[in-house]
Formats: structure tokens, sequence, C-alpha cells
DNA sequence: GTCTATATTTTGATAGAC
DNA sequence: GTCTATCAAAATATAGAC
């Protein structure tokens, strides 16, 4: 998925790019002088500037599902798998202050264009959102699986937006730690 | 702030399209079509686009302290009025399923473009930020008013952001539910 | 105040040489 | 596979008539 293919250059300076300033304001120029390749080479790869979204929400769709199955292997309980749900916040602090949640905005940037790549958009929202149920299901919380999963996200997002907007750190340690104590009221409470 | 003159008719159709579309995909000519006016004429009104983008977002600061100001007055205890805020997720949830949060997508499309309005969109956050905090000083938790403010915050971003992502009427009234929960868990933890 | 016409730049996209 | 040259359309913005 990452070999260094003139073609995995541009996927990944998109990704990076549409990420930091958002897919409508970056241009072909911009890709093309990241990857240090001219325009024109540039349709030999992608034949539209679509193509290219969905190269770059395949290549988060595929890494994302690496990262999930290695939280699998990396928590030996449910809690512990949704605990590394739970620090990418801490991870990625640095970057979510500076440019969001990549998910989210993606998301939201391309509902506003009405894109018709949002669907697949949102099915990032989607891999996340059926991988935390799973694990909530395994927590003994069958039931509400999916609404305590919902939760977890909503309150993932509205960290990242907060993040984004006032740069405040000590905000997202705070949240983050608010997180794992209503985690561990949700384990409490589960059925065994 | 609202007459029928010709400049509050531009401001009014940019910052409805502005919410529906995004800043940087609406255009002149979309906001010249959407008032019946000549582009030429658009520039009798405003130098440059981004002139137009502070003048909705001068508008959308009026309207916002407006709005909490007559909460002021609608509510007649604290969590009375920090209630009002909370149902603006339900009053507008038709609007923000389509569209997300017309303050959060706003601030987050400015922070990726760099754009030099960028802190007065934020300022928007900000508004709601202190007058929440002075709701929670007003309701006895003085010592940590503004990371409640900043908790509820949080989570009108996250509930609007995956609502937006995934349309779920549902969604909004559950977890709006349990945002009257936390807020009731204040008042009863509260030092009078 | 509003219009038409136009300038300028940038965008996404193509053609064809090497 | 990569380049240069170029196209057509759309964007912001200006000039000047009415």
């Amino acid at each position: 998925m990452s070999d260094n293919s003139t073609r995995d250059q541009i996927v990944e300076a998109a990704d990076r790019l549409f990420y930091r300033h958002g897919f409508e304001y970056t241009s072909f120029a911009d890709i093309a002088a990241a990857v240090n390749i001219s325009r024109g080479n540039f349709y030999y790869h992608f034949k539209s500037k679509d193509e290219i979204l969905a190269a770059v929400i395949a290549l988060r769709l595929a890494n994302t599902r690496k990262m999930l199955q290695q939280w699998e292997t990396e928590g030996s309980t449910p809690e512990q798998r949704i605990g590394c749900f739970i620090r990418i916040l801490i991870a990625h602090r640095a970057d979510i202050m500076l440019y969001g949640c990549p998910v989210g905005t993606l998301s939201a940037e391309l509902a506003k264009l009405d894109h018709v790549a949002k669907d697949q958009a949102n099915a990032l929202f989607t891999l996340f959102r059926s991988w935390l149920r799973e694990q909530f299901i395994r927590l003994g919380r069958a039931a509400d699986a999916d609404a305590l999963a919902m939760h977890l996200l909503m309150r993932s997002q509205g960290i990242a937006s907060l993040a984004h907007a006032f740069h405040d750190k000590t905000f997202v340690k705070r949240e983050v730690a608010l997180m794992c104590d209503w985690l561990d009221a949700c384990r409490q409470n589960a059925v065994h």
C-alpha cells in the first residue's frame, strides 16, 4: 500500500494536504508541487480530482482497519482496547489542535460540498462505530452497545473540535480523563 | 441589522450559503444569484470575499448575543438557561443533520484555510463559552465553571458532528437527554 | 445603486513530444 | 512515465455606462 511509486507518493501527499488544508482548497498544483512532479504527469496516474479523493479515502480506510486490528492484539480486554481508541486523542493531539480530526473534518466538508464520495468518507466513521460496538458487546453491554459506541465517538469528535478551535492541551487531557472515568463506570454496570 | 437593503440581503444570503456549502465553495456568483443582483453590483457593497465573510461573522456574533440575552430572560434559574443552550440541538436538528453546527463547521474550515478571520469565527465559540461559564458560576460551580462550560460545548459539538454524518434524529434526542442528566448531576453537586 | 463588459488569475483537464 | 505547452471554464476583481 505504500511503496515509493509515484502514484503512492501522490496519494500520500494528497492525504496530508486534504487533512491540513481541506479537499476543496487543495489544488492539483499544490499536490504536484509536494511530490515534485509536473501537473501533466499527474493525469497519467489520476483522471480527475475525485479519483484521487477516492484513493485517499481508500488509503485511510485501509490504515484504519490496520490500526483497529493492532488494537485487537494490543489490548487483552475490551476496556483496554477501547482505551486505545481514547488515547489516539493524546497521541495525535498536536495534529488535532492544528487540523482537527481527519475523519470528522473530511466528513463535514464533503457533506457540505454534497460530494459523491461523502458516503465513502462516512464509512470511516462507521468503521470506528462498528468496532467500538463490538468492544462494548464483549464488555457485557450488548443491549446498548451501539449507543455507547456513538457516545464515545461523539465525545472524541467534540474534543477534537474544541481542541482545534482553542488549541488547549489541558482541555484535551482533562476530557480524556473524564472519558476514561466514563468507560470505567460502563464496565461496572456491565452484565457478565 | 436586518432591513431590506441590498447590503443586508447579501449578508443574509452569504450567511446561509456559507453555512450550507462552506465559505470556500461558495462563489460571488452564487451569492449574487441568490440575491438576484449582478456580480458587478456586488463589489459596490463589498470590496472582497473576505469583507463579506467579516460581515457574516459580525452578523452571527450579533445574533448570538441577542439569543443569549433572550435566554437570560427566558430562564429564571441557571439550569433553565443552560437548558436553553442544550435545546438548540433539538430546535435546529433538521439543519444540523444537513449542514452541521454553523459555529463548529465555519471555525474548522477557516482554521484549515488559515484564514485571517479564523479568530473572529472562534470568537463565536468564546461567546458561548463565557456565557455558559457565567451560568455555572451562578449554579454554584465557580471552581470548575470554565471546565463545565467546555464540557457542554464539547458535547454539543460532538452531537452535531455525528448528527451531520449519520442523520440520526434518535441519536440527537438520546444524547440531549444524557446532557440534561449530566446538568442535573452538576446542580446536585453545587456549592450553595 | 445597478448594470454590462472585461481583465486577470487559477482551476481542473488534455495533447503530444520525449 | 514524465515532461512542456495549452485549453476551457470558473474564480475574484475592475472599469465605466446608465
